[in-house]
This record gives structure tokens, C-alpha cells and sequence, in this order.
DNA sequence: GAAAAAAGTTTCCTATAGGAAACTTTTATT
DNA sequence: AATAAAAGTTTCCTATAGGAAACTTTTTTC
């Protein structure tokens, strides 16, 4: 009887517990979730028993964490209860006492250079916002400046400050912009901006993702 | 043999699929999801298995929709492949061809009077956009023309374009802003400028929930 | 404040999830 | 093409989730 062969796989091998797998998983809350939602609509587990198909002991131990319901289970509470399912498992997000305000005077801004423009980072106090706002001075003159368009995440928006500057997008024809001209599009079409004046253009940039 | 004998459970009960529950559940594709996501990677089943500290012989069945995961093993699933609870059950945002533009010529934009500014609404051909832009020439002189505090969902941005504005602020001493300066604050906070030039500054907000 | 009703928990059992190993299919390798 | 190796599936068993009903606790009502 050789099977010595596939015998032991995993002699004394460390199923994966170990070496990766960073365990800094907060803690599920997926029962006191649950048991939230329902006591905040004031059901009882008889009721939310009846909306959700399933059965009252069910729900009573997965709010005392004393299961962890399948993804099935978790599908009928999110459409019976009316809710969506990150619900279960996303603590509500703490509306926060937003008072952040941050003040940028003009030409006091972050500088940030590279070859085509000239960055003033705007509202640098604050962290985790929604916009990143700048101004820039356009040095390019042509498309050759840049090699390639210019494409990332989220949306844009620029308003042209002075100067005279081409809005290139990669399906649009070439739009002329000058002081009090504003354009909005998709950050993700390759887009970049040169200055068709004499000087360098100003102009003001905002992103959103 | 054994197999056969206890295949059908459940007579031909449906134990609690019709009362209510509106099925109008999209089928899980959980399976599909994972199984996009490990071959992405190019993952075999034994590698995912070391990361996750899950069974090979799981992960396959749940692939094929045989069985459904319970949260716990979805945890450890998030966790040990490093992605978000929620791949495991979105379809992946369709990545879609995004190119929209607009472009606002100065003075094109939508006109939008109140008693103490006069708004011109930029981008208004855009629909669902992240950002909401818009100048605004500034008549009101002091708070009273206001009577309360401006307040609403997100973010805002302004830059002033002509004259001299106060940008007063809830929790802030009010701040004297001119040509080229600029203010990012939190819109749920009260706020609300002020023209204190002889003629009516012009400034360009731009909100973001 | 005792009895009844309702809400919630625990028990006990069955159905199903998850793991180890056998088995099957696919992919390299010669 | 035959063989070996790797990847994936299925089987079989154990652990655990989920349901029905008994039990306990809390709330209501008389």
C-alpha cells in the first residue's frame, strides 16, 4: 500500500492562517445592525419574522451573534426589511459636525510646477475633501507639450481666469475659451488645456471623483 | 448509494417563498463575482484558498453558486483577497464610456434671480454631475438681507471673480475676501457672502454633496 | 400585583455550509 | 499522443445555520 504520495498534503502546512491574511477585520456588528433597523422601525421579531420569511429564532440569534447568517439569509432581511445590504454590515455613518472652513488668498495657494502648468493648490488645510480645487497657469502651446491626453477618475471643471486658452477632449473638437468661460466633462476622456494667448493663461480648476 | 434515498427534502413545500418576500431579488451572483475576481488575479483555487483560509472545495462551490457563503466566510473572503465587502455581491460598475462636455460661454449660463444674489447656473447641460457650478453676482450688503443662515448638504467652493466679498461663516470670524481669493467649507455649516464693494461682486461657487 | 399576552431566548432537530480527500478535467511536458 | 502535473469538481463527513416549538422574560390588562 505505497500511497505515500498524496497522503499528506499539508503536512504540517499553515492553511493560510499565518503568513497573510491581514486579520484587523473589525468585528462583524452584522446583529447589532440588524437589531438597530428593526427596533428603530419598532417591529417586533414576529413582524420582521413575517417580512422576511424567516423564522423568529433565526433572527433573535443572528442579533446575539450567535450564527453568521448565510448570504442568502442576509438577501431576504435586506429586501424584506427594505433596506440595502451594506446596511447590515456598515456601521451608520456618524453624521459628523461638519464646521471645517479653510480661507486661500489669492497666490497663496500650495505650489506644485510640472513642465505644461504651473499648480496653485487650493484649500490645502483641509484633508478628505470632496473637490480639489486649484489654479493654473498654462504655460503649453500645443499638444506636443503634453505627448498624451491627460485622464483620470472623476469629473472636472474649469472656469478660464485670463487669457485665452483651447479646451482639447478626446471626442470633442477643440473648444476656445476666454476670460468668464467655463467648461464641465468627464475627467476619464482624455482632456488638456493650452493657452492660445500671448501670455500664459489662468485658469481655475476643480475635480470631484 | 445514500445519496439517493434523501434527495428531496421538502416534499414539495415552499417553506416561505411566497407569503412575501417580493422576489424581485436579483439572483445573487456572488459565485460569478468571485470567481471574475480570482481569475482576474490569476488565482488559482489553492492560492485563494491559502489567502482566504478557506477550503478549496468551498471556494469551488461557491463559485458555482452550489452553496451560499455565510458572512463570516465572506469576511474572510474580503479580507483575504483585499477587496470590499460589497464586490462580492455588485456587478462591477460598468466602467462606462464617459465623455460628456459642456462648455459654458461667459454669460450663457442659466439665469436664476433671488432677492440677494443673481445666479448663472454653468453646465446646465449635464445631468447627475458631481459637481454643481454656478456665478453669482452678489447684492445682498449685510446678514439681514438674509434673515438666516444658508445651509445644505456638502461642500462648497467659492472664488471670487470681481470686487470684495465677506465670506460669514457659523463658527468662524466672518473673512474679507477679493480678486483671486478663494474659500472651501462645509455647506451643512451656516454661511453666506456679502458684497462689501460700492458695485456688486461677482463670485463662482461650486457645491458637491 | 396576579394573570394573561406579547416579545424574546433557548432547545432540539433537520437542512445545509464548510473541510479533507478522492475523483475528474485541463494544461504542460516529453 | 502518452504521461505527468496542476487545476478544478464531487463526495463524504462534520460543524453549524435555520426552523418549530418549548421555555423565559417583559409588558400589558384587569
Amino acid at each position: 500500500m505505497s500511497k505515500h504520495d498524496q497522503v499528506d498534503k499539508y503536512p504540517s502546512m499553515t492553511i493560510g492562517d499565518n503568513e497573510n491574511n491581514k486579520r484587523a477585520v473589525e468585528k462583524s456588528t452584522i446583529g447589532v445592525q440588524l437589531k438597530a433597523i428593526r427596533t428603530e422601525n419598532k417591529w417586533t421579531l414576529e413582524e420582521a419574522s413575517k417580512r422576511t420569511g424567516l423564522a423568529r429564532s433565526t433572527l433573535s440569534k443572528i442579533e446575539n451573534e450567535q450564527i453568521s447568517p448565510t448570504f442568502s439569509v442576509m438577501q431576504k432581511l435586506a429586501s424584506g426589511l427594505n433596506i440595502e445590504l451594506p446596511q447590515l454590515f456598515t456601521k451608520p455613518k456618524e453624521t459628523k459636525v461638519t464646521g471645517r472652513r479653510d480661507v486661500t488668498l489669492d497666490g497663496q495657494g500650495r505650489p506644485h510646477a510640472t513642465l505644461t502648468y504651473e499648480h496653485e493648490l487650493l484649500a490645502t488645510q483641509l484633508r478628505n475633501k470632496k473637490m480639489m480645487p486649484y489654479k493654473s497657469r498654462v504655460h503649453a502651446r500645443n499638444f506636443e507639450h503634453f505627448g498624451e491626453w491627460v485622464r483620470h477618475e472623476g469629473e472636472e471643471f474649469l472656469l478660464v481666469l485670463e487669457g485665452e486658452v483651447q479646451l482639447l477632449t478626446e471626442f470633442y473638437e477643440p473648444a476656445t475659451l476666454v476670460v468668464g468661460d467655463s467648461a464641465y466633462y468627464d475627467a476619464t476622456m482624455g482632456h488638456l488645456v493650452i493657452s492660445t494667448s500671448k501670455e500664459d493663461a489662468l485658469i481655475l480648476w476643480i475635480t470631484a471623483e
